[in-house]
DNA sequence: TTTTTTAATGAACAATGTTCTAAAAAAAAA
DNA sequence: TTTTTTTTTAGAACATTGTTCATTAAAAAA
């Protein structure tokens, strides 16, 4: 009986469309300007279904949260095709900044707003894994760095934390317009050009 | 006739009670969780004599956002104490994590939060001046160390926004909670090791 | 066809920021 | 002192919000 597997299907479904609409309004509007009675009357249901698929709203944010990180990856992938892991660390850095200034919305949910991250907080054990394997990935590269002595050797785990705050503190300063006003000869390039100079810095350490 | 004054001055004491109570909350609940409502019950007034005072909720939190600045200056000024401008560098950033990690919620609501930094943008013109003078204070400082050639000379401007991304990269992963469930070895001192390292890189570079 | 399970809804709740009109209080003028 | 004017305060009201819960509709199983 193919039947039950249908309904499966057709729950998944619907949910499915929650989450596609969620994002199109919190991408379009934000996350606080996105209800949800914005989305049900998008897909055409009564907001109390939306609370069948999901605990609240936190945990519909979440779940997008976690795709954005397969597209952040997708973006990081590109850094393979250089074979020196200098090369390749400073390109992911590049790709990092750019990922996260042609998807502030994104990057917002992914590393900055606290809705999301608080539902972790609700599950018992929860480890943000998408953050994680990240951060490892990161890791290994800079490993590689110091194993072909490209930097200086200094404990892994710092490095590493310090290379993400960075290109993080570069993005967020922007991202949330602390950057503006502030008067920056060309606010354009400023992350472009203070990158450049980390990247010189981690250089010739 | 002091009668004028005298109501002068009791607006601006209730003004005064209004942004004490606000921040008080703040420090307490957080942002959203502090209402308009609690305030007015706190101050035993009308929430609607609050929009006497204040156009928003919004402003009433950039006002306190303003005096925070006081306070980040009050930290900072230990700096003053090394004659090595690239020792008051160093010190500068330490302050500045430390004041950041004391005083999480202000440090939201001068650097990561949307809300107060909006009201800006409803004035006409508006510059953000007490981020541009911690911003130029810092740049002082550091072309102080260029001066000396204790930093390789660079961009001035890159690199102190450089430095100020990294310090507040540092500081926010924390403070937004993506650093906890990542498998640090040791999240509480990451921080200060991570800072280390880059002190060590500006020095020897 | 009847029963049981599942899905979906609509109304309702408590809380929010904010506005607007009416009342109260205080000051100024007569 | 009484009246008028100005300023201050309050209270009710509005439109929204996330969320819950009892009830209805639909579908599946018996």
């Amino acid at each position: 009986m193919g039947v039950s597997e249908r309904r499966i299907r057709e729950r998944l479904d619907t949910r499915q469309s929650i989450l596609a609409t969620a994002r199109e309004l919190f991408l379009l509007k934000g996350f606080e300007a996105t209800t949800i009675r914005n989305i049900a009357e998008k897909i055409e249901y009564s907001p109390s279904t939306i609370y069948q698929h999901f605990k609240d709203k936190n945990e519909i944010f979440y779940t997008i949260h976690s795709e954005a990180f397969a597209e952040l990856v997708r973006y990081l992938n590109a850094s393979e095709m250089h074979k020196n892991p200098m090369d390749q660390l400073i390109a992911l850095g590049q790709i990092y900044i750019q990922f996260a200034l042609e998807n502030p919305e994104l990057y917002d949910l992914m590393f900055i707003m606290e809705a999301p991250i608080d539902f972790l907080n609700y599950l018992e054990d929860a480890n943000w894994i998408e953050g994680k394997m990240a951060f490892d990935y990161l890791k290994s590269v800079i490993a590689n760095c110091i194993q072909q002595g490209l930097i200086k050797e200094t404990d892994l785990e710092s490095l590493s934390y310090l290379i993400w705050s960075t290109v993080h503190g570069l993005v967020t300063i922007s991202i949330r317009k602390r950057g503006l006003k502030i008067g920056l000869s060309d606010p354009d390039t400023i992350i472009q050009r203070s990158f450049a100079i980390f990247s010189h810095l981690l250089v010739e350490s």
